[in-house]
DNA sequence: CGAGGTATTGAAGTAACTCAACGCTGGTGG
DNA sequence: CCACCAGCGTTGAGTTACTTCAATACCTCG
């Protein structure tokens, strides 16, 4: 496996076009975030899903979905040739669990978000992007939590489905209320992960 | 295979059971709609996905997720024990094959929902749901569709993340504009389909 | 007929959006 | 070195799309 696989390193706003267009190769996430997003024709945007090491990029079966990823923060990519990785898939019917598992926790994720898309107000939103970010980034500690955020205003935005404006305003309450520290507009510090989780609806 | 399955019939609001508890057994949609959705603790509700015939209703490899399942129009589903269907993936690797299939195609549609919910107006929801409807319910005709709805106002609201004032709104405004005719509140009937989806953003 | 669930419509309120001004930061070039 | 600019973020003021609250209509079933 190791020698037909390599490393790449990806600046934020590059396509990675995993899933778009017909592609050469699968990936796994190493380090960074990847944002899966979909634009309607006029160009709004949604951001439908967030990937984290050690997630695998790719759709498989080479059916096409209309979603592009792309880096979100700085990304290191693990790619591995389509023939390779469906010859693994072939000889080994583990690794095949082991991607409807994660396509089973993607599906997940997708219908946890719609609640939150649909059913959350703006407040709760951002609280609830904060405290997917935390536990996602930094999973070791206790109740207290720091991270840089791995994404901009306007991704945060396409994601929440909020305009920069109301995720700004919503943040600056949040920290106003002590449940965020942000330091440089992107480093943020939760001092207490249960009173976000509150906050979320 | 036949042997161990029967066929039940199941009135609308029917809880289904089946992905929200340990459940003895999967189904397969027969004839009508089912709906999945999710509450929020103070009762909020957001529907997460509906499920048509011939869809598999069921999660595999009994990973609880917080989805309930719930006849929306009155159903016919065909249970399968759970171990005569887990017998039946270990024997024929095909059977997973297909459902990693209709998981791949959930997800996407998942997605596409995400969009509707984040990023759409109540006008352009309301036609999107339409256009669902039209397009799973009667796939065989041209360009003029006929159905009911198989779901109430209520259900239709908590699909679209709107109240139930604002989608009645919205039918009205697409009855005045000759964009569907409603009859009876259930009987709907689509004269072009390219004009509804052309409302759908 | 009356009751109860479902749907429509109107009027008033509000959360989020739009438009606009301003601040901060990092990079570039005179 | 500082002036300048471009990109990102914040904040304020006014607008609007959707919600909320309330009244009414419709349909089925006892």
């Amino acid at each position: 496996l190791a020698k037909s696989t390599h490393v790449v390193r990806n600046q934020p706003g590059t396509e990675l076009a995993a899933e778009a267009m017909p592609v050469q190769s699968y990936a796994n996430v190493m380090r960074g975030v990847v944002k899966l997003s979909k634009v309607l024709e006029d160009g709004r945007q949604q951001i439908v899903g967030l990937q984290f090491a050690p997630d695998f990029l790719g759709r498989l079966y080479g059916k096409e979905s209309a979603v592009t990823a792309e880096a979100a923060s700085e990304v290191d990519l693990c790619r591995v040739p389509r023939a390779a990785l469906e010859k693994l898939i072939a000889d080994n019917p583990a690794l095949e669990h082991r991607l409807m598992q994660q396509t089973l926790r993607e599906l997940d994720e997708a219908r946890e978000w719609m609640v939150t898309l649909g059913r959350k107000t703006a407040s709760e939103k951002v609280a609830s992007f904060l405290y997917l970010i935390a536990t996602h980034l930094d999973p070791t500690t206790g109740d207290r939590r720091a991270f840089d955020l791995p994404l901009t205003r306007s991704d945060i935005a396409d994601f929440l489905g909020l305009t920069i404006e109301t995720v700004s305003r919503q943040l600056s309450k949040l920290r106003a209320e002590r449940i965020v520290e942000i330091t440089n507009n992107r480093h943020v510090e939760v001092p207490n992960l249960g009173r976000l989780k509150a906050r979320c609806g």
